[in-house]
RNA sequence: GGCCCGUUGGUCAAGCGGUUAAGACACGGCCCUUUCACGGCUGUAACGGGGGUUCGAUUCCCCCACGGGUCACCA
């Protein structure tokens, strides 16, 4: 049988690392076995929906290459695929379990249900439906319907017994059924609840695989108990446990926590990051840890998957953004590069493609261009400190000899080019018998400005152009002097 | 509180009765080197506690502790 597997997210306007998470594995899921990945609205909740957060969920998957195969925009034989647009279909099928004993209206009111809680013997929030209206009578019913008295349907839970499942992460579990509540299946508005439209749609679109968080876990039963009602066959489940924040919290968008949205914005690469969480409870059966989403396909399998919250370590997500950045074949680091660099230089006569060069070894996220790159633009205010360098093996007098002796040799340098500027040097550095370092540093120092710099001295001078370092060797001479 | 789930270094994690308990990130050291970085080598660091079962438990069972989840007309 074919594997499809859904993505079914809420449109509440944001993308978290751990939904993310959820869609990557689906994914992998269906596409390991050539089955299908379908994207699912839930927006049965008209409170929360939020303009525009359907297409955060289409850019997300777009760029990060989990490319639906059914879905609201693309289309495919069990639409709509939009739970709003689907309504009538609850309706029809709750009936259908009224019908045989497995659901029943509850006209109860806001008020009953709340003083039911606060009424419970032992004082606690946790008393389940007391099943007022389970018996009524179809006079009865049939009057308050008449009367257009709200109602919602229930779930007919068993009164004894338990129900167990097999999850394929976390093994078998039982849990009994008096613990389940009568749940509502159709709210007052005539929605459905998340927990019906999902059984109904998982089955009516052939889902094999439900992939969802592990707080799912505890309200499972309920949906099989529902599978059975209709006498259909309930999915493999596939439950995975949460991403964190840290040891006891999640990560969420309350407490301000990256979103994939925020991560692109920091400077991070739609793959690195795709990587990067899907080693975030799952594990392959070797040591590889960068992968491209096709060797994912490939190695997934649902046995990797761990059972214990991880906690999402933006240290080594941004090892791994390096990673891929050093990788990267030029031409297309140099396209997420070159805004950036446009961006943070005002000199608009640099060579862009050799500073970029420059940082490609360098870079661990995008927006480390401007820190780096400022030197270009302008030679900072700096102490004739840094010219010290105790394994360079200089000193300021020293520095200031080697400044003083390369300058004539830069202005007697006609084509300059790296190499030129590099063979020049080196010559030089033989007939004053130093150590590189001692001629070298003190370059690099008067150019930048700075501790530390993207590139040597040659690379810099080459850069710069012949005017720019000229200037900037005897400002070094001029500060070394006073 | 009831029920469900989890617990290997700071973090991600391998392990599935017998191992010197992998590997990665981070951190420290060394090497390379015109700085920083990259790269290479290397070091520190872990089985929550207590009982069983067993010749032998990180691995199996029970209890405890801790953490999380759930108990909505939210998903």
């Amino acid at each position: 049988m074919e594997i499809r597997t859904r993505f079914a997210p809420s449109p509440t306007g944001y993308m978290h690392i751990g939904n993310l998470r959820t869609a990557l594995y689906e994914y992998l899921i269906a596409k390991k076995d050539g089955g299908k990945f379908i994207l699912r609205i839930e927006d049965t909740d008209k409170e929360r929906y939020v303009e525009g957060a359907v297409d955060v969920i289409y850019d997300t998957l777009k760029m990060t290459g989990l490319n639906h195969d059914e879905g609201p925009d693309v289309g495919g034989e069990y639409g709509p695929y939009i739970q709003s647009e689907r309504q009538g279909l609850y309706m029809e099928y709750a009936q259908r379990l009224i019908k045989n004993g497995n659901a029943y209206f509850c006209f109860c009111t806001k008020e009953r249900l709340d003083s039911l809680k606060s009424n419970s013997g032992d004082g606690s929030a946790f008393a389940h439906y007391d099943r007022h209206c389970m018996n009524l009578d179809h006079e009865k019913i049939a009057e308050n319907l008449d009367n257009n008295i709200p109602y919602v349907i229930r779930q007919k839970m068993p009164a004894e017994g338990s129900t167990t499942f097999e999850d394929a992460v976390y093994g078998s579990i039982t849990v009994d059924n008096s613990e389940l509540d009568d749940q509502i299946l159709i709210k007052s508005d005539g929605m459905p609840t998340y927990n019906f439209a999902n059984v109904v749609d998982d089955h009516l679109m052939n889902i094999t695989h439900v992939v969802r968080g592990s707080e799912y876990l505890s309200s499972t039963p309920k949906y099989n108990l529902l599978y059975d009602a209709f006498g259909w066959t309930a999915p493999t489940y596939v439950h995975l446990p949460p991403v964190m924040k840290d040891a006891s919290s999640k990560l969420s968008k309350r407490n301000g926590d990256a979103s994939f949205q925020d991560l692109v914005e920091k400077g991070y690469i739609a793959e690195a990051i795709i990587n990067y969480i899907a080693l975030l409870g799952w594990s392959p059966s070797d040591n590889q840890e960068i992968f491209t989403l096709e060797e994912l396909k490939d190695k997934f399998s649902i046995s990797g998957l761990s059972k214990s919250p991880s906690i999402f370590d933006p240290v080594k997500l941004t090892w791994m953004n390096g990673e891929y950045i050093k990788a990267m074949d030029f031409e297309k680091y140099f396209s997420f590069v070159k805004p950036k660099l446009e961006d943070a230089l005002k000199n608009k006569g640099l060579d862009l493609r050799k500073i970029a060069a420059l940082l490609q070894k360098r870079l661990e996220t995008l927006n480390d261009v401007s820190n780096m790159v400022d030197f270009f633009d302008e030679l900072p205010q700096y102490s004739t400190e840094l010219y010290i360098h105790k394994k360079m093996k200089t000193t300021e007098e020293i520095a200031l000899d080697s400044l003083s002796a390369c300058l004539p040799v830069f202005e007697a340098i006609d084509s300059w080019t790296e190499t030129e500027i590099h063979d020049r040097l080196m010559e030089l550095i033989e007939q004053k018998a130093i150590k590189n370092g001692q001629m070298l540093w003190p370059i690099r120092t008067a150019l930048s400005g700075k501790a530390t710099s993207a590139g040597g001295a040659t690379e810099l001078a080459d850069i710069l152009g012949k005017d720019e370092t000229i200037r900037r060797i005897k400002k070094g001479i001029e500060l070394l002097t006073k």
